[in-house]
DNA sequence: GGGTTTTCTTGAACGTGTTCAAACAAGGGC
DNA sequence: GCCCTTGTTTGAACACGTTCAAGAAAACCC
């Protein structure tokens, strides 16, 4: 009750002009219960994107379901990501920056995330898998986190994108997208396997932690 | 006198520790009297980020005069701007959320930051001019600015590497860069002419403001 | 039911960034 | 010298996120 609570209020007020004390006169609680169950304001957030990637799920299923094309399954699933988040983009400009701090939970890499990350790279191992692209094997393995990685970018952009109705963003991706399928498509050239190579080895050098 | 001192103790204890009542004491002034001079604490930090932009030029020079192939010029130049930057890599970290809000000022991309993100990108300008590397006209108009984003990406990375003396950050610009350069060698074949006119129509596109 | 422990709930209080009316200082014109 | 304007400086006051000692409610045990 707390939690949807304090998000409406958030869409409806945004997030910096939504108090605490406010959210729990609104919830009939007293301040203190509210961090009975939230350790802070910012960890009410997190509701908020588990809700988003499940919208993403949902809007994306369609072209999921009804295209084989590796490059339209791609800009479909982008457009959905952006069509489900659309109506937040002021609301989630406010709070943006508490979710860049690298230390905090709400960071797209902490591990709290990491559900919430899983089930956003499934979407994009479907975006591949259900697609007819002919794909390098050694690609394949990455191929999935790397596309969420862009999928972060995009997203990166779309919160800096202050162009009307993000117009921006959606130019992006239609250009992007051509860009990503034609480099997956060379990935199986022998002459582009040294530099396939190269990427994959440099993920892996830049993951290593030490 | 209130900035130097700011900034002293930014560094000592960090940003988030350190108070406005703290910072007016010790610079002998009344806590309103720096909210005169300073529209808000997160202004403070645009007098670090000048200097870090400075330290930087400074501290690639000697790349940038005896070197003059391309790929050694960035990479020297990308290493530089980690040396200066990682000792304060735990305060970047604390002080990052408040650059990354897109309204902020203290956005690399916002207006308030153009003079430092001009003299950030001339930098870069003088990697790609001073060194033999032949590159497609076309391309030399926008790459200046695309090896500034390429040092963004890097930056961003750094911030949340929590390696040992960020190590990952070093081994991604040394995995990057021969990709870069790669890139930049093959943009003058004629059949990749098609693809490079792709990204930046791509780039132009983006930009379009409407 | 009575006693005990655990879970939940409360709201005053703390320290923070920030604001603002008021006071003070520095010229400038006559 | 005196007024007026403009630029500085002050610190109390405000609203906020958060904490915490204290109490209320629930669950559990016999």
């Amino acid at each position: 009750m707390i939690l949807e609570t304090a998000l409406r209020m958030f869409r409806e007020r945004g997030y910096a002009d939504t108090t605490m004390r406010a959210i729990a006169k609104e919830a009939g609680v007293a301040v203190g219960n509210a961090y009975y169950y939230f350790d802070s304001k910012e960890h009410l957030i997190q509701g908020f994107y588990d809700h988003m990637q499940g919208a993403h799920r949902v809007a994306a299923a369609p072209v999921l379901d009804g295209e084989r094309e590796f490059a339209a399954r791609l800009r479909g699933v982008l457009h959905a990501g952006i069509d489900v988040n659309a109506p937040y983009h002021s609301f989630a400009a406010t709070f943006f920056k508490t979710a860049a701090e690298p230390t905090s939970p709400l960071s797209p890499f902490s591990r709290q995330s990491s559900p919430a990350r899983d089930a956003s790279i499934g979407i994009f191992r479907d975006v591949m898998e259900g697609s007819t692209a002919k794909i390098d094997p050694e690609l394949r393995v990455h191929l999935p986190e790397l596309l969420w990685l862009a999928w972060m970018g995009v997203t990166l952009f779309w919160v800096y994108d202050s162009s009307p109705e993000q117009r921006r963003t959606r130019r992006l991706i239609d250009g992007v997208v051509p860009l990503i399928d034609r480099l997956v498509g060379l990935s199986r050239l022998r002459v582009l396997r040294p530099a396939l190579r190269q990427v994959l080895e440099l993920l892996d050098n830049v993951r290593r932690d030490d």
